[in-house]
Formats: structure tokens, C-alpha cells, sequence
DNA sequence: TTACTTATATAACGATCGTTATATTTCTTA
DNA sequence: TAAGAAATATAACGATCGTTATATAAGTAA
């Protein structure tokens, strides 16, 4: 039994992982079930065994995804100690991060599918959102405490803004010029 | 032949209107060329007659909304003079701008949708966003003139990036604490 | 092995996808 | 009013949509 069970969570996390990037890059209209499995190297019937619904699917890639968010904040902060938002600053509006639709953080992607999202994605949203902004919260000690909540709101959403509209444009030096810009007021928005 | 012309306007315009709205709301691959056509209370043959894709009526509709933009950033900058930005930042991160999603500034709903985008329109949101930001910072004469565009940007960035999470959120109280922190920031980011 | 459970694959459902070709309607002009 | 052109409607194409039901394969336990 144990061997079946690893070689089944095998499968899951290979939809998951597929359904996570398709999800991201395409959008939850913009790719089917039948592609996904293609690109877990797997078939419908698994997808359904495991997630019962796109829907089930989708719920499951934006926890997974707003996850890495939720472990990745703390993870700049002990790396990068006070300088923590200049790294992840750099990190968010890079041409790395920007270039990695499929794998880029899901805050960004799926933030723009959520009102179209069923009640459950809703709820999950919202919870962990405010989980994030908690966590970023915490690494604004320049702040008294009744204001780095709202900091930690501006602070995600100028780096939601800024990424979405880099990578919808095409022109590289646009594409500079924005990104120089939207890192130049989140640092200045942290500014005691 | 003046009547026929002024009807095919009519159905061009009507289409074109509920493909405005089909695709902010829903995105591109969302909303169906006869649901749109349907909802023009047209059919995908004239549907086909006017914009001769789905990509077509995309281009045209994303032109239709950025102009929409490019329209309306004089109009309160002659309405509301030196505190323009002010009652911009009120309309963009207001309720009544939150809840309409069909109608709502097409920055911010098809912006996601460009990375997915074809060539054509890709081209005319360069264009147009550029257009956007250059006229928002002839708007923000409080700084200096090397100074302007980047400032544009920065504002466009944290305005689309709270809209997109405050939209994206479904708590009265989360929302409102999203919206008034990026309120805040935005103002502060354009004091000079 | 033999029976049984579980995980995955296959096949098919009706619906809708974007698109094309053709039919029908509506209007203009002679 | 008859003929012609233009605008729109209808019907159909193969492909894919999300989902279900069933078949096959792979595992464990006797």
C-alpha cells in the first residue's frame, strides 16, 4: 500500500504543479482539463480522481500558490534582515520574476481571476491575502504598529500594479522605465 | 444608402459594446464570439462582417477602453484643476468603479489579458499606456519635468494594483482597508 | 496464484468553441 | 416596382469544453 500511495501523490502533485502553471499563464478559461493532464503526463480520469472539478483544481493551485507567498516573506526576511523589502523589491519587478508567467507569484496571476472564481476560491483568497499582508506587516518595524497594515496593503498592491502592467507591455524600454518607477515609490512608500 | 449606414454603425457599435464588456468582466477567453454577438442582440455572422476575428474585436474593443482612459484623465484634470489626482484616486479605488466590472477602466481588467494577447494588440496598449502616462504627468506639474513621467507610472502602477486587489477581495472590511491604504499611498506618492 | 481494492486510462456525453459558407432579409437605385 | 447590392441571419464545420461512466492496469492480502 505504501508504494501505490506515493506513486498516487506522485500523480496529484504533478496535476497540481500543471494546473498551477496553466492556471497562471493562461488563466482559468484559458486552459482545460484535458490540457493539464497532457501536461502532467497524465489523463482526465486522474485529474478528476484527484481534484473532482476544474473548479476543485483551481482552489487547490491558488492555495499551493498563495502558500509560496506565505512561505517566502518570512524567508526574505530572515535572508535579507531590514534590507528584506529592497530585495524583494528587485525580486518582484525583475526581469526573472516578470519572464516567469507560468511560475511567477500567484498574487499577481490569479489575483485578476478571483472575481470570477467560485465561493470557495473567494474565501481561500481572502484568508490567505490577509495572511500575507500579516507577515509583511511584521517586517515594517519602521512603522508604529496601528499603520504597517495598511503599508503592507500599499506595498502588495504597488507590486501587484507595477508587475501586471511590465509584463503586458511590450517594449523594453517601457518595460525599464515602469519598473524603475514602481520600485522607486515601494521603496519610498517604506520610508519611515 | 444613408439609412443602411447608420444601422450597420448601430449593430457595429452594439457588438462592439458587449464585447467591451464580455471581455473586461470575463476576460478574453471567458466570453464566446456568440455570446457577445447574443449579447449585442446581434449574430457571429454580422459579428464576422464587422471585426473579422475574435482577436479583431479584442483589438477594437481594447482601443475603444484605453481611449476611454485617454479620454477622461483631461476631463478631470479640467474639472477638478490642482486636485485632480485627488478626486481620480477617490473614482478609481471607489465603490461604484470596484463593482463595475463591465464598465470599469480597461487598464486594470485587460492589462492581465495582454501577456496572452496577439501582436496587434499588444502594439496598441504600448502605444496607448504610453499616451496614458503622458498625459497623466503633464497633470503633475508639482514636480519636476524629468521627474513627471515616472511619477505617471508609479500612479497608473499603484492605481491598477489596488483596484485589481480590492476586486479580487470579497470582506466589506478587508476591502475598505486595501482601498484607504492605497488611497493614502497614492496621494502620498504624488506630493512633491 | 486468486480475489479484491485502488489508481489511472479510455471512451463518450452534450455543449460550446471560433470560423466559414450560404441563405435571407433590408435597403438603394433605376 | 424590379434589380442589384449590402447587411445580417442561419446552419454547419471540426475541435475542444467539463464531466461522467466504464474499462484496464497495478497494487495488496489471502
Amino acid at each position: 500500500m505504501v508504494k501505490n500511495q506515493t506513486r498516487k501523490e506522485e500523480t496529484r502533485r504533478n496535476i497540481l504543479d500543471a494546473a498551477s502553471r496553466g492556471f497562471r499563464e493562461k488563466g482559468f478559461a484559458g486552459v482545460g482539463v484535458d490540457g493539464i493532464s497532457k501536461a502532467a503526463q497524465a489523463t482526465s480520469g486522474a485529474f478528476y480522481a484527484h481534484f473532482g472539478s476544474k473548479d476543485g483544481a483551481f482552489l487547490a493551485a491558488l492555495e499551493l500558490g498563495l502558500d509560496e507567498v506565505i512561505d517566502g516573506v518570512p524567508q526574505f526576511q530572515r535572508d535579507f534582515g531590514d534590507g528584506w523589502t529592497d530585495a524583494f523589491i528587485d525580486y518582484y519587478l525583475g526581469r526573472d520574476h516578470r519572464d516567469d508567467l507560468a511560475c511567477g507569484c500567484a498574487m499577481t496571476s490569479l489575483s485578476p481571476e478571483m472575481s470570477r472564481a467560485d465561493a470557495k476560491s473567494r474565501a481561500l483568497y481572502d484568508r490567505k491575502m490577509q495572511t500575507i499582508a500579516g507577515l509583511v506587516a511584521k517586517g515594517l518595524p519602521q512603522f508604529p504598529a496601528d499603520q504597517r497594515l495598511a503599508k503592507a496593503w500599499a506595498f502588495l498592491g504597488i507590486l501587484i500594479g507595477g508587475l501586471t502592467v511590465t509584463r503586458a507591455l511590450s517594449d523594453d524600454t517601457a518595460i525599464d522605465a515602469v519598473s524603475g518607477a514602481v520600485k522607486n515609490a515601494a521603496t519610498d512608500l517604506l520610508r519611515a
